[in-house]
RNA sequence: GGCCCUAUCGUCUAGUGGUUAGGACGCAUGGUUCUCAACCAUGUAACACGGGUUCGAUUCCCGUUAGGGCUGCCA
């Protein structure tokens, strides 16, 4: 049996997008169940969009979110020579050629196709060049481009392991260019040569590469290469059912990880989108994926990328840490840490605090400055809506008294709790005592429960609180 | 415009030539006798349309419609 390798080949162009994660989790997820290897690829062919800094950023999420390569990177820019030779050859045996159209001149016939309402398309101009006119213009040193000669009269038939067969007329296809002015080559011949060279066996990527699939199958052939598989993904969607981008939202995945979404949930969610195990499971490690993982669940319709089911699945995975001390916990305590530098020493009683309602730990941000500073509240939020101030007081009044004379030692939320719950009686409810209680520690309509808080804020801080509400009421 | 792809609840999806078409998210209601979150229970909601094939189609075929992708010296 041919070993499995496949590779994640992302362009340089920004950072790692939530679709090139989909599409990079896939390819590990296949080699890692078939004992393969799983390579990157570089794809910086292209010197206009070249983002200075951006392969590193991509290694570096790649790697934090837990999709390590097995081997180091492959660079084209380091390969342009191969490439460049690869392209002469297809030149001498004709199954490419040079073109001496200037970009403008493209522009122009593009415009006026496009106006006529013809089908762009490029009009062959030097297709048929005789060796005397190409030997002239090469002398003149004119620029060119080396363009790949699409076979006449043919059907094309590609196979796809999610899609099936599809086939297209030759006529429907461009002379495609191969090999730029720059002497960079285009997607198309490098990323055949290099699958090629990388004995990929499995093509996994996205399925706005469908169309061009024919162009590779050609290429293939002309080059003598064997075909690998090709497994394209249906696309992620914006809400609106247009391909994924940011513009609707947030896409990179480094945002997702720097505001407190854990590796696991993304990894969990994202294999969701387009593949299912076949039946009603939804939670899988990235263990449990590789081992339910294949090629026949995956889907041909794009999916949605739905920010609210992410946002379950992260608040699902906190609270099962939080819940199980386990070995995830200080990782969750670490990361917590990094959003919350300022009081990262009391990051593990937030998360205690806050932990069953957070989507993602960033948002401890916004849930947690009432506990630093007291918000100024209006005094009337103090009285519960089935009491009266005089009750109110009565019930504050009690709680401090019991609270005064807890020990330090007793501060916990179950013990706290019930001391609570002891000064409900002489006809206080319990919305007498916990309500206002808990406005008062918290200044806030909606809370955890005063217990919680008091726990958290320490005996002292609790009393002054209270203290100061009693102040209000007066 | 041309080529290619796709079509089950709002979203992710399961499923079958005969099912009360299942699960999850979301949303709604109730419970948990302070609020919120969590938790529990219940509810809400789908086979795009039209032709075939068939005793019978959501399921198979064709078409229509709709949506998407590609159509670059971008990947």
């Amino acid at each position: 049996m041919n070993k499995i390798r496949t590779r994640f080949a992302p362009s340089p162009t920004g950072y790692l997008h939530i679709g090139g994660l989909r599409t990079a989790l896939f390819n590990y997820l296949w080699t890692q169940k078939n004992r393969g290897q799983f390579l990157l690829r570089i794809e910086d062919t292209d010197q206009e969009r070249y983002v200075q800094g951006a392969e590193e950023k991509l290694i570096a999420t790649l790697e934090n979110i837990g999709l390590k390569p097995n081997q180091k990177p492959l660079t084209q820019s380091s390969r342009l020579k191969i490439y460049q030779k690869i392209a002469e050859e297809l030149v001498k045996k004709d199954s490419a050629y040079y073109c001496f159209c200037s970009p403008e001149r493209l522009d122009k016939l593009r415009k006026e196709q496009q106006s006529q309402k013809k089908i762009p398309k490029y009009d062959n101009h030097c297709r048929n060049l005789s060796t005397g006119e190409i030997k002239e213009k090469l002398a003149a040193n004119q620029k060119y481009v080396i363009r790949f000669k699409i076979p006449e009269k043919q059907t094309i038939e590609a196979k796809d392991l999610v899609y099936g067969s599809i086939k297209v007329q030759s006529e429907d296809l461009d002379d495609f260019i191969i090999l730029k002015s720059d002497q960079f080559p285009t997607y198309h011949l490098a990323n055949v040569i290099d699958d090629h060279e990388m004995q990929i066996s499995h093509v996994i990527r996205g399925e706005e590469w469908l169309p061009s699939l024919p162009k590779h199958i050609l290429l293939y052939q002309a080059l003598n290469y064997n075909q690998p598989n090709f497994v394209h993904l249906p696309l992620l969607l914006n809400p609106d059912k247009s391909k994924l981008s940011k513009r609707q939202g947030d896409v990179a995945v480094e945002d997702f990880l720097a505001k407190g979404y854990l590796p696991q949930a993304i990894l969990n969610y994202v294999a969701l989108l387009g593949w299912n195990p076949g039946d009603d499971r939804e939670f899988f490690s990235i263990k449990e994926l590789i081992k339910n993982f294949s090629l026949e669940k995956i889907n041909k319709a794009g999916a949605i990328f739905d920010l609210n089911k992410l946002n379950w699945f992260n608040a699902e995975y906190i609270r099962q840490i939080i819940a199980k001390r386990g070995e995830d916990y200080q990782n969750l305590i670490n990361q917590t840490k990094k959003i919350l530098p300022d009081h990262s020493d009391q990051v593990e009683n937030l998360l205690k605090l806050f932990g069953s309602r957070l989507n993602y730990l960033a948002e401890l941000k916004e849930l947690s400055p009432w506990l630093w500073q007291l918000p100024d509240y209006p005094t009337q939020l103090l009285i519960f809506k089935k009491s009266d101030q005089e009750k109110t007081k009565q019930g504050l009044k009690e709680v401090l008294e019991l609270l005064t004379t807890t020990d330090q030692k007793k501060w916990t939320r179950e013990n706290l709790d019930q001391i609570l719950q002891q000064a409900v009686k002489n006809g206080l409810t319990a919305g007498d005592i916990f309500w206002p209680t808990r406005v008062a520690l918290s200044g806030l309509e909606k809370s955890p429960s005063p217990a919680e808080i008091m726990e958290f804020l320490g005996k002292e801080e609790s009393l002054e609180r209270i203290n100061q509400a009693l102040g209000k009421l007066k």
